[in-house]
DNA sequence: CATGGTGATGTCAGTTTCTGACATGACCAT
DNA sequence: ATGGTCATGTCAGAAACTGACATCACCATG
């Protein structure tokens, strides 16, 4: 007999997703969380710091992110970081749909959203500091390539079912060198 | 006789900088702030949304930051409402600093201070799509200048008690550039 | 001068988020 | 079998917020 069932941690993400779907962030209480994931409230809190991260575990996508950093100049090299994590979204895109709108309907999501984006970057710029590139280049390149992901996550999303993200990435690459000229 | 003394607006976000800057945030209570500046903790929350919008009450910049967005392309003209912004932030250098190293303590306060940056971006994007810029361009330019404006910002903080804002945004200006090419 | 409306604040009760301390019991190594 | 470990439960409480109603200086109006 066990005594419980068994990923209470990806149960109690589940049901926070398909709650904040569909009562709104505001809406629904950590209670109604546990609740439907079958657990106590304070064993939402021993797995996730508060209730907005429930979200945003993103696992080790910091790494793939970092490992993606490769190029020939900084800025190529700080976009093609994104790039590689972009691969990673583009294989769940019904659960990065739903995901991007519940947090879209939410203003306190969102600010932990634009914190998740701004470590990203801060990995990306360590990253380019490893790499002998000069800090304030770094954190700038860091800056401008998640300027680039996040517009070509938008054109990724509005590009139809099968649009693939490094092409969104090529294109909104293109678009910024024609906006710096 | 008056009943209440004036300005408990101002009372309350001086004390909330004050207690931040001495305790922490964290370490602050909304009953702290209010005690200091003579209410009660309900008045604090007439006054302010919540414990961190305390210290983002910008009052009219958003509207220095549309007006100063003008230019020969849509980054420049991007980047001069961010300019526009950082002329304003010079006045009030001190100010600048103490806001900047609490908000620095803080991953509460950083939060908030994302979510108002990209307000702003959203804002300067606007105001471009006001202009005739194509809305993806747009909304890439606005992102970008906010990258400038915040590698900007540390250039100038860094840059000694008597740097010029201007002259930051253009060397960062230049640094772009220089990154894309 | 009287009267009544307005607006900022106070008071108070209640919900929700989040934390610390301690208890339970299945599982595992010895 | 015995004891340790670890995930979870239980409980109490602090702090962030919200809604409803009360107060009373001030001000316009007759």
């Amino acid at each position: 007999m066990t005594r419980w069932q068994p990923d209470a941690r990806g149960r109690l993400a589940q049901a926070a997703l398909e709650l904040y779907a569909e009562r709104g962030f505001d809406g629904t209480t950590v209670a109604d969380i546990a609740e439907r994931a079958g657990v106590t409230e304070r064993t939402f809190f021993r797995h996730f710091a508060d209730k907005r991260e429930v979200l945003f575990a993103d696992g080790d996508v910091a790494d793939v992110l970092v490992e993606g950093v490769a190029g020939e100049t900084p800025l190529a090299a700080a976009i093609a970081g994104f790039a590689a994590v972009g691969a990673v979204i583009q294989d769940r895109r019904a659960f990065a749909e739903q995901r991007n709108a519940v947090i879209a309907a939410s203003p306190d999501l969102q600010e932990r959203e634009l914190i998740k984006l701004a470590s990203w970057a801060d990995a990306v710029r360590d990253a380019l500091l490893a790499q002998g590139v000069d800090p304030t280049e770094a954190a700038l390149a860091a800056q401008v390539a998640l300027a680039v992901f996040r517009s070509a996550f938008q054109r990724w999303l509005t590009s139809g079912k099968d649009a693939d993200f490094a092409r969104s990435i090529r294109e909104t690459a293109d678009a910024l060198r024609a906006l710096v000229v």
